[in-house]
DNA sequence: GTTCGAAATTTCGTATACGAAATACGAAGC
DNA sequence: GCTTCGTATTTCGTATACGAAATTTCGAAC
């Protein structure tokens, strides 16, 4: 018999919910921090979310002032550029893993999150085709059983979600990409890992968003 | 004038020393960490190793025992393989972005990197072979010029430097390595972020290690 | 001698307390 | 009226305090 355990410590919880709180677009960029404050609304202590606000700088949600405090980081065309170029190489070393290692419960949980992703953009639900598209790759990161890859790619996503919550722009929330989805998917359950990598590449590069902050220029980037 | 804000806090202290002493084997896999003990050798008070602890618990150097405190993590050799796997894509990436972003003081900064970590090999010193590597390496990351990279490979470093301490072997001490570093770094000096690319992508193939934790066998894989 | 259980001790998570540094505010000088 | 300097207030980093949970110790029963 073994341990159940889950009391989360007040530092995880407060952690959690300032994360969500960010990446919801709840706490905006920019906005200032204050440990008291926080403390109040979490109705902890000042300690644990000083602790909980140490582990989000160092993953660059929140940044120093250079003065007292910090604020929420901006959102940073760079950090998000730096997340694509970054998923161009990432995505189909995981799919390749991925593939050697799918099992009958993956394959129809797999197939179960793509028929639910098209649902979600025919019925233009952007947020919840948002969380299937993550759903999707999770899956693959989990399946891949590349620990470094999981993790990464955890906080990367956290990344894109707050930028996206910014600029209101959904990529992932259009009919091709469920259609490569599936496409890639299909080649996993094939067990053609190259073809599922090469396929995965092929997405990733139709992937790359424009500039997130540039004015309303009347040009449609994401086609539905 | 500028500011001369050094002052690091002392939950960064504790963290980097922690992380330091974990790193170089001065704190073995196993050992329990006690924070009074911990707080008394630091000349702290507990709270910043508490958060210390928690941030390098969320990198995979500590582990929760399921009881009380934590443990240093044990050498893990899934870990290992993935951070290899993981570098077998993200490497050859670098080059790719770094090559275009090449400086004069870089190009200076990389050949002297190289003939001293050859001079290192040459004269068996391992541990400072070891660190030319990392510096090789992480000279790549920055003139990428991706702040993921940087970060994630900052971190996969420390994981590797932690199990070469206790397992003594020492890949990136042969002469071989450093032939191949001169290669790619010429690649990419001639601007050609293919060919450098490829190259990496070659050396982090002959770099992946055998199994970590097994007896010894007669057989060297680290032929000099 | 071994096993069980309760008291004592350790050690953690978290709250509270305190000093230092930065901001905000207000009065004095131009 | 605007600037400048000094004081009050805020807010952070860190130390200390405290209660709870786990471990260890030790003695009694078998």
């Amino acid at each position: 018999m073994e341990a159940l355990r889950q009391n989360k410590t007040l530092v995880e919880q407060a952690y959690d919910a300032l994360l969500e709180a960010i990446c919801t677009g709840d706490i905006k960029a920019g906005d200032r921090l204050n440990q008291d404050e926080l403390a109040e609304r979490l109705q902890v202590s000042r300690q644990p979310v000083n602790s909980a606000l140490s582990m989000l700088k160092a993953q660059r949600f929140v940044q120093d002032t250079g003065k007292r405090g910090v604020v929420v980081a901006p959102i940073d065309q760079t950090l998000f550029d730096s997340i694509y170029q970054f998923r161009t190489v990432v995505e189909p070393l995981a799919v390749r893993l991925a593939t050697a290692r799918l099992t009958k419960e993956a394959i129809s949980l797999g197939r179960e999150i793509i028929a639910r992703g098209k649902i979600h953009v025919q019925s233009g639900d952007d947020a919840a085709a948002l969380r299937a598209d993550m759903e999707f790759h999770n899956l693959i990161y989990t399946l891949s059983g590349n620990l470094i890859i999981a993790d990464a790619m955890t906080l990367n996503w956290r990344h894109l979600q707050r930028a996206m919550s910014e600029v209101l722009s959904v990529p992932g929330a259009t009919l091709r990409v469920w259609k490569e989805h599936d496409q890639i998917f299909t080649e996993m359950v094939r067990g053609d890992a190259d073809a599922a990598a090469n396929r995965m590449r092929e997405h990733m590069e139709h992937a790359v968003p424009g500039p997130l902050l540039v004015g309303t220029d009347g040009v449609d980037r994401q086609t539905r």
